[in-house]
DNA sequence: GGGTAACCGAGACGGTACGTCATGTCTTCGC
DNA sequence: GCGAAGACATGACGTACCGTCTCGGTTACCC
């Protein structure tokens, strides 16, 4: 017995999800509102209210479409270094994309908005950190030929991104070629010694392994 | 041809800054507004408005007051990397006080706002910077018993708070105290590292000496 | 070439009826919508739009059905004085009914919509007009054994009926008895005195005998 | 301790009244929106809400400015029965001038609304009803040469406005000119029969004078 | 009995107006 | 003449219905 009527529209969800986007670049955050979304795509605002609940629930919408694939690992088959530095560089340019302007922005929404922050989190920060998790682990186990336990490998991508980050999110000095290039190394010296400790301890914890 | 009439009201001036601090705590960013900030600290609206420009310029004057202290390095004389550890902690624990939520605010809202953005760098991160800058030059120094010019400081600070921030502003897992520790050590490794080179090319430019 | 499917549900449009005015009583004009009919009733929106062309059109509906036997002059044997107060009380009272209610409700919104207007005086009024034409007649030339025309009939029933309606739709203090009884009675007098002028000039227009 | 700042703008008053009252006549009462208002009068829906509850409470208030001339009896020296006609015209004149159409209008919104009826009974009807008392009174004595005591006079007043007003309401049948003499005639006759019954019992009761 | 209409529930959709809230400017008055 | 109180135009908010439309599912008639 399941329910009638007309299906929801994918050219709307469509149409709304780009003029989101399209408003963030042209206007800011404050310069997205539902008015002006529903508007700029032709569309009633309860129609708005009747499938996202706000319009940052539209605006995390469009990530889960378009940040995917600018932030995916391509890994190719050069030494670990460039591996690492053509990854921060990715990210670094996808944050001038438009997807990237969203994550910002909601990224920026989220110091201030629990709810915003709880529901980045749990959604595309979680799937992005496990890209991330199982792009630097292939990275390392091929560099150093050791299995890496989630932890450790976590606390090397905060290690290896938080520098990135810092920069786009609190400086936003351009980020520095030569700074990302020091912290790829620094972050593989760290798992090579890490990997060199582990003969004798191999399931040492985090804390452990870092000590 | 002085001004005649009374003089600003400094009592007024610190209520305002109170009210704003306390409804930020409260409420979130969007719940600090000039109409709430007025009625909380008894003041007329007009007044708000003759002395700021915006609700973001009073929570920048809040900052100038309440964070400086927070995020001062006080330096002891500990090994180098209980100091750095020590400094890690401190700014961690600022960010849960009132002061730190203000900042962590302004933060996010510059991330959407480029005027925000700009007074923010121009202004508290700017001097925060220098700050850190000495402290972390201190700290290295003595460490190193080397000179440190500013670029190359300035590149291990993002090292060195990159990671941290990145937790706070981007994950909010809780800084683990590991992770910080690890932050710091690679950062003094890497000084080491950078003095010994320095022997040959004292004046080598940053991105040579991490090269 | 006759039509073939299902026909229409009668005990949808009782459903549909009975809910318009259970709704009309519960919470009054405004509170009667398309969407709170359809809910009630257990019925699509559509459905009412296909046999409807409005809320008013509905209440319309419901009038026919319920007011006609509220209104209906129900003649006795009694002086005609009796008989003329009976029937005022009758309509004193039908207006506390629901269908009262609804009459009420109608010319309400007739005097702010020409469309509910017509359909209400070319629907309703018209036939309730007749009916009262013929019960007045009756009372009147049984009472004064005169023919009496249907202008002048028509005058009368604007007499009589005129300062119930008044109160009811104006004042809405309750119709006071003896000002209902009074009304009767000088209904009657001016009736009795028409039938003494009719003697000479039959065929008097309505203007005349009332000079 | 008397309040401070700018005053309510008398001209944006009567900007605001006059606009719902073109809107009224152009567009009928569901064509009186709030917004319509504020439009047409260059107003802020927000300065509506400051003065007024509702678009009924400006219509009302138009009325008090507007309709008291309109109603008012104009007293002369001629005999009862005219000067009752006559100002049976001018009531009958005043519903087809704007302010009548706002009595007419929000005396159909009163009757599914008790807010407005409430209202409209306790402001403008209950001062016209006075005014009306007033003007009947003065007519009656003279011409009876008796006092009439209030709840006679109001008695009276029904039967002779109830048939005007049932025409207006009800029929809307233009109000004949002969029926309108000939309830003039009756109420006359009806207060000369009183006035002969007084002799007797002076302070006799509505109810007891009617029987 | 199988088409073939129409009926019917459900509800998506573009709209209009609602009443509320905060904005930033302007005006008035009291100290 | 400063500063409070607050009126004002503006514009987004989220809600409620409007009237139209598109779906499937279900009758009921007709061949």
């Amino acid at each position: 017995m399941s329910r009638t009527g007309p299906k929801r529209s994918e050219s709307i969800r469509l149409a709304v999800l780009n003029a989101a986007d399209d408003l963030l670049v042209e206007r800011g955050f404050d310069g997205v509102t539902i008015e002006g979304i529903a508007a700029r795509a032709g569309v009633a605002k309860q129609t708005l209210y009747r499938w996202w609940k706000s319009k940052v629930d539209i605006l995390l919408d469009t990530l889960s479409g378009d940040a995917q694939e600018g932030l995916t690992w391509q890994l190719g088959s050069g030494p670990a270094e460039e591996e690492l530095q053509r990854q921060l560089r990715r990210i670094d340019d996808f944050f001038h994309e438009p997807a990237g302007q969203v994550l910002q922005a909601l990224l920026g929404h989220a110091q201030t908005s629990p709810a915003t922050a709880r529901a980045l989190r749990e959604g595309f920060l979680r799937e992005q950190r496990e890209r991330d998790r199982a792009g630097l682990r292939a990275v390392l186990e091929r560099h150093t030929c050791r299995h890496m336990d989630d932890e450790f490998v976590d606390c090397l991508l905060d290690l290896l991104l938080g520098p990135l980050y810092y920069r786009t999110l609190v400086s936003d000095r351009a980020a520095d070629p030569a700074m990302l290039d020091a912290t790829a190394r620094l972050v593989l010296d760290m798992a090579a010694r890490a990997a060199q400790d582990d003969h004798s301890h191999a399931g040492a914890t985090n804390g452990e392994s870092l000590s």
